[in-house]
DNA sequence: AACTATTTATAAGA
DNA sequence: TTCTTATAAATAGTT
């Protein structure tokens, strides 16, 4: 029962394979205690040879994703399906209009398509674009000085919240 | 030098819990062995409790994640629907999740869900703000110019708190 | 960042 | 798959 080390390249032997993909699961445990023991945000995916899923996240699998993707925002669009399938469905039909509509806010509030906006409606949309500014703006601040400060303890004595000021 | 298992909670000491996430950076090789020698398509997604981004994926993160898409789905399916049935609950999947991300990404520009992001994060969300803020203004005050009125409403300023942080 | 005593993971065999 | 056990690998506490 010599154990050694073994060579890191692919398992040609199919059962030898699967019995190390079944004992190195422990991977997950890894995962897990990493995210428990130092607070971090975790998803690990993991698809066998044989196609089968194994996945875990230690919030949600969407929001992991969400967030994984507002660091690389430009390689994300997956290739869409026909326009012919997506108006075949009704429902596909249905959540495209709710994406065009969403959409659309989004470019209104980033000042990309306000043509047609009334005067009354220009000041709705700029009230809530300071009033979204002004709360990242001062969510920034305060997460600069949590993380800015260097002396110890510094958590424990954090200011209240600036945001609470604006809302109160 | 005794050495004892640790207990599986979050780390209180900020330095103890950077320290113990460093070492602990065994996962990824964990996750690219196990990828190799046992041919599976992996993601892993790590951020630190201080925001930054660690990941790898033995493909491309974009293919696990759309084929962890498809997959999450399709189990409700366990009766061979047929392809192009398949094809179309896919296909809400994806659009489903693109709905999400997008009402997620309105709620932060609104500034109501803030928690988790880190200094560039919010950053690069304020920059985006100031910028949609400015087109709106700008508009705003091109259309009021075309109706001839002089000024905004008055109530477009009625919280002289806010403008103070916005110049700021 | 380096060291090392221990714990933990796991390869091979059954 | 599951258990056993020798050994390799990871890592907690310390320097």
């Amino acid at each position: 029962m010599k154990r050694r080390r073994i060579e890191m390249k692919k398992i040609d032997n199919r059962a030898a394979r699967q019995v190390t993909f079944c004992k190195r699961r422990g991977l997950f445990k890894k995962a897990m205690e990493l995210s428990t023991l130092c607070d971090a945000e975790i998803a690990l995916i993991v698809f066998s040879s044989t196609g089968k899923l194994f996945d875990y996240a230690s919030s949600s699998m969407q929001q992991v994703i969400e967030r994984h993707n507002l660091h690389s925002k430009n390689l994300s669009k997956m290739d869409k399906p026909s326009m012919e399938l997506q108006r075949a469905n009704s429902t596909n039909t249905l959540l495209s209009d709710e994406i065009v509509g969403k959409a659309h806010e989004l470019r209104q509030m980033k000042g990309e398509e306000l043509q047609g906006l009334n005067i009354e409606e220009l000041q709705k949309l700029e009230q809530l674009l300071k009033v979204g500014l002004s709360r990242v703006s001062n969510t920034k601040v305060q997460v600069a000085q949590e993380f800015g400060q260097k002396r110890p303890f510094a958590g424990a004595f954090r200011r209240p919240s600036e945001r609470a000021v604006l809302e109160g």
